[in-house]
DNA sequence: CACCAGGCAAGTA
DNA sequence: TACTTGCATGGT
């Protein structure tokens, strides 16, 4: 479709106007950014900052210094984001690889091609393409587009996609359409979350929305899909 | 009380 | 291949 940038361009521009940056990454650090990318999985961020900040509290935020500790303890400390038991095993299996491959040093791994970093990432377990995007543009500042549900809800209650389209269709989608810029990535992705929680949701609540009058279809709610 | 949150992998048919 | 389910805390 001969739009599409237009559209996007739009969408990004309304967004914009109405919420401004929303400085996202919050975070002192590449690696901390990258901690918090797992830890936020399926969970509010405001139970990752806790779990954080119980990382943070022991000096032993490192690569090596979370590996070294217990499973027990590092599960501790991670409770209040959640799926702890899970997030332990993905955050070790994420921090092993950095161990393994490039001895402990994430700067040496956030210097490989952003391809070959992503299938690294890809091919830890626990690691999937939101998470192993939002490390990418997030804690390496490459520029890759982070696709979420709200993006897939948003796109796709404007007819801008159908629903057999993939993770990575979409993400083409925007990144074919728009210029690679971390920056406009960062931000784009920050304000689709800000608004798909707004207003964006399973029961719809479109009044008021910035995207009310956007896209091929403009309003058009549907209530099957999730 | 129900529902949601910046997902992913494993199991089932 | 295409659904479903488990994982879990904390806020609205």
């Amino acid at each position: 479709m001969a739009n599409t940038q237009q559209y996007l361009m739009e969408m990004y521009q309304l967004l914009y106007e109405r919420f401004g940056p929303q400085h996202w990454w919050p975070g002192d650090t590449p690696f901390e950014v990258m901690v918090g990318a797992v830890l936020t999985q399926n969970t509010n961020w405001t139970n990752v900052e806790k779990a954080i900040k119980n990382l943070k509290s022991t000096g032993r935020f490192s690569v090596k210094g979370l590996l070294d500790m217990p499973e027990e303890t590092l599960a501790a400390l991670i409770r209040p984001a959640g799926y702890y038991n899970l997030k332990t095993k993905r955050l070790r299996n994420l921090l092993e690889m950095i161990m393994r491959d490039y001895d402990g040093r994430l700067e040496a791994f956030f210097d490989e091609d952003t391809s070959t970093m992503r299938e690294k990432l890809l091919s830890i377990k626990g690691i999937g393409p939101e998470t192993a995007d939002s490390i990418i543009l997030y804690a390496a500042e490459r520029p890759i587009f982070v696709v979420d549900a709200y993006t897939y809800r948003i796109l796709s209650r404007h007819e801008m996609v159908t629903d057999d389209m993939s993770y990575e269709d979409l993400q083409e989608l925007f990144m074919s359409h728009l210029p690679e810029d971390v920056q406009l990535y960062n931000e784009f992705h920050a304000l689709i979350v800000k608004t798909g929680k707004s207003f964006c949701r399973k029961t719809p609540l479109c009044e008021n929305c910035p995207l009310q009058d956007w896209g091929p279809a403009r309003y058009l709610p549907k209530y099957t899909e999730n």
